[in-house]
DNA sequence: TCAAAGAATGAATCGGTGTTCACTACTTGC
DNA sequence: GCAAGTAGTGAACACCGATTCATTCTTTGA
């Protein structure tokens, strides 16, 4: 034998990983999911096109996995926001809020996480992170359910409404227009009634 | 002169325009705009892949076409459904159950019409609808405002959003899965709770 | 220093579609 | 029937970006 990964190749595997990660991001936060070729990605990475085939099978798995960190860090950031003590109306405003907030800080990242068209192997993963704004919202309805907060309803059809109707009123017109910060308490407002919460 | 285009011509060639534009529908309805190559419509409308761009001057001129037609179709319905005579509560739920069903009936067109990724050319045409969805809806909240029956709101981030609820609701969860009818008094209930509208 | 093995490269390849166009078939008016 | 002009055809082309792979560059341990 002559050659052993050692610690220090390893390390500078994995450095290059999460460089062509972290470009990969970059460029679909700014010039969204077309546009984001594998070339283009190399050579924000600074690497050869080739090489990305070295750390991905192919380029579904590279952005499923930037789609992955990246609305994980969305959803926890949410889930944070409404775990909170307070009343569910208030959880809820403060979910909706930190949503539309981010939505509305990185408007082109956003429009790529929830409605631009992908390759169908990045959709399943969007699929799957559509089931974790559901399962967070959904929660948050059980609880009002729970403690009477909440008139009767089906927590999963109401969750995946109120999810679309931020989408929609967020997120798709940012796609072609500029923000609108007053459209935050308007929605905050949508969906507290939406879900019956008094205030 | 030798050659003038007859009546009898004309009509022939309106009626294989009508195929075209019929066969790409059929196709869209079961198979989702991707997958829908110009020789695919082409076989299905009995006419050679050149033929078709003696009608269409590109692929997005004929889908944009299919997705007009299309949506317009499904916008009246909806709009002579909310215009019958009644509360604003009542054309709302009338609205929404009419755009519930229809969406029920063909889960598949209607996952393309409203979600499906598609050409920018024909994106531009589905914008336009989303415009066309809105506006019917926001005129629904501007009647209760004016009547007092729906309390103050911006009507265009309301109906925004309750179009998004419904897109989500149904035609997204439909893409993957079978339909639930039961969704459809729940999803009617949400968004006449969500514009204040009291039953 | 050297051989062995892995890492990196990027030009070439490949596959899939929209589009074209040289050609054939048909229609028309004389 | 015939010439002029149009409609219809479908194989060939053009394009584009993902993927490959023969080659070069680095690293390793002796």
């Amino acid at each position: 034998m002559a050659y052993r990964r050692t610690a220090a190749v390893q390390e500078r595997l994995d450095a290059t990983r999460i460089r062509i990660v972290s470009a990969a991001h970059d460029l679909v936060a700014e010039h969204g999911y077309a546009g984001c070729s594998i070339a283009l990605v190399a050579g924000a990475a600074e690497v050869a096109t080739g090489s990305v085939y070295r750390h991905f099978p192919d380029k579904g798995a590279l952005f499923a996995e930037v789609f992955r960190t990246s609305t994980q860090r969305e959803v926890d950031a949410v889930a944070a926001a409404s775990a909170l003590p307070g009343t569910v109306a208030q959880r809820l405003s403060r979910a909706v809020e930190t949503f539309a907030h981010r939505a509305l800080a990185s408007p082109r990242l956003a429009y790529a996480l929830i409605a631009e068209p992908v390759d169908p192997r990045v959709e399943a993963e969007r699929l799957a992170y559509r089931a974790a704004w559901t399962d967070l919202f959904a929660g948050l309805v059980d609880d009002g359910l729970a403690s009477g907060e909440l008139p009767g309803q089906d927590p999963r059809v109401s969750a995946a409404a109120a999810v679309g109707a931020m989408a929609q009123a967020l997120v798709v017109p940012l796609h072609h227009g500029s923000a609108e910060p007053h459209v935050v308490p308007e929605l905050t407002a949508f969906i507290t009634r939406s879900l019956g919460a008094s205030s």
